[in-house]
DNA sequence: GCTATCCATATATTTCAGATATGAACATCG
DNA sequence: CGATGTTCATATCTGAAATATATGGATAGC
């Protein structure tokens, strides 16, 4: 015979109530069915579990050992339920966070992962940091979960959402005549070496700024290529030229650069979340929930 | 949904294999109810276990998890059926050997212990040494599983088990005019006070002491009391008369007192081992036929 | 494009846990 | 001392659920 969680139980019920009868009645079943199964499993033990009499039933040694067994295998059975409800909340789990470059300088995606950090303390959640093709490549290759990206995704097929526009800064070195102006125009720097980040990195965001330029009237000379995009700030500092970065960055005070607003429509950074595109884990859903709620009460970040 | 050992053997299985066909192949079951079962787990767990391809099926991350701790359930179920059958066996539990006065100077109850301490590793064996009237008591109690006694049992009921019959000696003070004999008769000592135990401690040994001083011719003259069987040599030792008792005693170099062999029909010490009527543990069982071997084996001890 | 392989679905079958009814043994109480 | 109520055991029946059989749909490899 096949031992079962059912005769666990069993024998479990009848050593705590020291009897037949009343065992069955914390069961919600009747005696004869579960003196019946307990005498299968004596059998295909091949030893007696109780010693029965009119007083009832009392554990032989052989059957305190073994229900102690079966207690225990019944609360690691507990236990077994409780981490998969858990996990089907994605209270439990662990997550592999991308972040494209720079987007951990907004606050939105630190604050959203603190956020869940605390509230599912049993989950798991790591970050790294990369530029968008390696990160949809880590997602293929399964070595991350998601992925805060710059679209487009290349490669691959996944599940795309569209987090926010983040807004953009022109970063001028220091002493440039932009740096007088609260707010500047992008003709005025056009002139200036357009220092960018690798096409390959975001084509979606390079594009965006080169059309930028086009619609004010001049084709933008690109300088020096970042290796990153937060690389460009270092590089207009040592005053190799001009660069249109996201507003985060100004958090980085170079010493050397100063951001400042652009006049009229300027180019947007769009993030969006990638995942694959099969059905996610409950934790990755609450997750992306979570980014949601953070950049509507944000509104960006 | 009551999560089964069933499933858990199913999901492991998926796991190891890496596909539900063949997953069903191992566990000589079909594949379609494998299906069903999985996807009935799945739905009550509320969480995808394995993702489905057609090469085959790989678990999520929550599946991973929980196929993991799966596997260590069922190996303490393994573990639950592997205890139960040592226990069954014999092989595994706890005996609480009693033994009656004098008992363990015969070589062989130490040898019978020791025999199977060495054959069971996992049972545990604990002696205690106390007179026949203490030890039913301790029996009914349940305070010990066996002892080794001086015949008839007082009160209670117990299962009866003759083992043998001990001869016995007479033991003299040096300096007795019977102790320069190899052999003594009983009647040379008639006069002698006789030291014994008290009746109760071994009624069936103690009356045929005194029916074997009948046959002889004379009715014996009772000197001081014994506390117990053993204590009767010392006194022997200190001159205050002779005792009969069992062999083994011989061993007691009291350094005073001398063994000499009774003459003609002696009487003799009967020892049983008494057991509660109920049907044995499997170790008592088997403590009991080693026992029997070892009178079989060495006739006497 | 054909075939083999994978998993899913639908239906039939069989097994087995549980319910009901009853019996036997014994303790308690009037 | 017998009546009654407890205990667990036995016998038979019912019903649910696990499994087998048959089939379909999708895809990868030849």
């Amino acid at each position: 015979m096949n031992i079962d969680f059912r005769h666990l139980r069993y024998i479990a019920a009848i050593a705590e109530h020291g009897s037949f009868t009343h065992a069955a009645r914390a069961l919600h079943m009747e005696q004869p069915p579960l003196s019946q199964q307990v005498r299968a499993l004596e059998q295909a033990l091949g030893l007696k579990l109780f010693v029965r009499s009119r007083q009832g039933a009392v554990p032989t040694e052989a059957g305190a050992e073994l229900v102690k067994r079966a207690g225990i295998l019944l609360q690691m059975r507990q236990e077994f339920t409780d981490v998969a409800t858990g996990l089907a909340r994605g209270e439990r789990g662990s997550l592999r966070v991308g972040l494209a470059g720079a987007v951990s300088l907004l606050p939105l995606i630190p604050a959203a992962i603190r956020q869940l950090r605390l509230a599912l303390p049993h989950a798991v959640i790591t970050m790294e940091e990369s530029n968008t093709p390696a990160l949809c490549a880590a997602l293929t290759e399964r070595t991350i979960d998601v992925a805060i990206i710059r679209p487009p995704a290349p490669g691959g097929t996944f599940a795309i959402e569209t987090l926010f526009e983040e807004p953009t800064l022109l970063a001028v070195p220091v002493g440039h005549p932009a740096a007088g102006q609260a707010t500047v125009a992008l003709q005025d720097v056009a002139q200036d070496p357009l220092i960018l980040f690798p096409r390959a990195l975001g084509p979606g965001f390079f594009d965006a700024i080169l059309a930028a330029c086009q619609n004010a009237g001049f084709t933008p000379q690109l300088g020096q290529e970042a290796p990153q995009i937060t690389a460009a700030v270092p590089l207009v500092a040592a005053g190799l030229g001009v660069s249109i970065v996201p507003a985060c960055l100004d958090q980085i005070h170079a010493g050397g650069a100063v951001f400042r607003p652009i006049a009229g429509t300027a180019p947007r950074a769009t993030l969006a979340v990638a995942t694959r595109p099969e059905p996610p884990a409950p934790l990755l859903r609450r997750f992306v929930e979570t980014l949601r709620e953070q950049v509507r009460g944000r509104g960006a970040g």
